[in-house]
DNA sequence: TTGTACGCGTTATCAA
DNA sequence: TTGATAACGCGTACAA
């Protein structure tokens, strides 16, 4: 392997001008700096950027903390978040946590390790605020997506409480009062705002809702799936339900085909995320929007500048997304 | 920051020993290592990743080429191969190529500033093989999901042109001769095997193809949709289609129930990949299996044997796809 | 504009 | 079982 010192030794400098070369500084006339570029180019040199690194310490890469990538909505927010990485001169490190707390903490680990230069939580985490904090202190850690309090760490996520609360009022307001509420981990605080969201809004009509129709642990299409087929067979008393995601919602949809129960006029069902799924369904899936793209960038350009300035107390930014109708409720 | 000098110092005893305690390394008397242990504990000392890696020569990361995260094949196959990858000690960073050469050749240019040990190319290049082996010599290159040569650097991908053929095969002996053929990006050689099996099946039958019927550049649910109101507003004489994806099916079906063509009595449709999705759309779409889990696990253990052992020529294993039959075809 | 000399934090080699 | 010392490859004050 040819060295930064090779170069400089065949090109007749000292390894600082080969170096000042590298880095594009100025003040390396114009004459030396053409005669060590042609000897890079001869020798094929290429930097090592682990010294480089090491002595920066700076790796130029982020870590992404997801639950599991295998998921319509996280491979989405991945990619967005990890385009905006690159566009900044940053690589993007994938983990996926598949919600065990001990692969949370080696991440973490990596993280103290200087082995990324921060870390975006792009879901809930297994541990506290406060917890996560400890085991990342001095470090940089982003959350997105998820509504945290915005003390500990920066935060960048969707109104998810307001947003339920207004697609719950839509249903209830049409006359349809017995609703059912779909999470995947109901401990989550993104879960904990949807339902409070959910509750507000039978609070301000005076309604109640059933506990019973609360259903943990509903993500994938054969979730919905499966869940339809409980709805159904045991007929419960549901005449709506907030279904946490498109995909659950397309299969409760095809639950309900199966069954010969008409939608909207037997069941109706809201989504989340605004999939392109929601367009093939038979009928059309209603759905909440959500602002990943400009979510995703803001929150990028917020790390790069917090890399490089000063500390600051964290900040919490809000998106607005919306209920879109179509022929699901 | 705590360095090993500090624990060292601060144990009694030299840099050496401590590093052997870190590195549970044997000849260390029990006495010596819990008092550096406590000494460790004490001063939280986390040693920096940066360095051993620069000794080391070593990243234990693994880079993962894919043309797009936002896809639900390939967030898939991102998330199996990185998850093997966790388990073998070595973590994945993901690299997107939206087809951009430029993008590509950079990640080959961190690869050989020593950023990652290893790439998995899961996708086409936009490069030829011999490019590609060019850029990278003498680092670790593997191929999954397409189907090269195997001459440059191993591959592990599915039986693409067979398992096209059989797919193809069964519809012509249905009496559904006039088909369609889609595809993301024709010239990779993924899509290239997909289509000798798609000819071949013809040839065997003695018939012909349509070439304005080969569409390229299809490969998300809404160009599925429109895809399908070309077809069905402008009463091209296609009877089946193969197209591509179970996402590019599931928009083809959409836009043939709302232009009232019967699937499959007068529209046939075979998708790929066996998604959830082909679950839930009416009729249920009859698509190709892969065998994702297998693959990733056997490369990553093949990568990881590579990275120690000594060179050897390169290997091709193919796996194989196997035609499901579902309502669509 | 260029060169000298040192430091980044760790592991590996060799000798004791 | 331990320690001294030399790498690993690069960046950067500081001096010239």
């Amino acid at each position: 392997m040819v060295t930064i010192y090779d170069i400089a030794r065949l090109s007749g400098v000292s390894k600082s001008t080969v170096s000042r070369v590298i880095s594009n500084h100025p003040h390396v006339s114009a004459e030396t700096r053409s005669k060590v570029l042609n000897i890079m180019q001869q020798h094929q040199y290429v930097p090592n950027s682990l010294a480089k690194q090491l002595r920066q310490k700076q790796t130029k890469s982020i870590a992404i903390l997801v639950p599991n990538l295998n998921h319509p909505y996280f491979s989405q927010l991945v990619s967005y978040l990890s385009a905006a990485c690159y566009a900044k001169g940053f690589k993007t490190v994938v983990h996926q946590t598949f919600s065990s707390k001990q692969i949370e903490i080696d991440v973490y680990t990596q993280l103290q390790r200087n082995e990324f230069d921060a870390i975006i939580l792009a879901s809930s985490s297994t541990l506290s605020e406060e917890e996560v904090a400890a085991y990342t202190e001095n470090k940089l850690v982003i959350a997105c997506n998820e509504d945290y309090s915005g003390t500990y760490f920066d935060v960048f996520c969707l109104n998810e409480e307001e947003v339920t609360m207004k697609a719950t009022a839509y249903l209830l307001n049409k006359g349809i009062s017995k609703l059912g509420f779909c999470s995947d981990y109901i401990d989550s605080p993104l879960q904990q705002a949807r339902l409070k969201g959910f509750i507000s809004a039978h609070d301000k009509k005076g309604l109640n809702y059933n506990k019973d129709f609360l259903f943990n642990h509903i993500s994938t299409i054969e979730d919905g799936i499966k869940l339809g087929e409980k709805i159904f067979h045991e007929h419960l008393e549901i005449e709506g339900i907030i279904a946490g995601s498109d995909f659950v919602a397309a299969g409760l949809i095809k639950s309900a085909v199966n069954n010969n129960i008409q939608i909207p006029q037997y069941f109706s069902i809201i989504g989340f995320d605004n999939h392109p799924i929601s367009l093939v369904t038979s009928p059309q899936i209603s759905t909440i929007s959500n602002c990943i793209q400009e979510m995703t960038t803001e929150l990028v350009d917020h790390v790069i500048r917090k890399m490089n300035g000063s500390k600051q107390t964290p900040i919490k930014k809000v998106y607005n997304g919306e209920v879109i109708i179509r022929g699901s409720c």
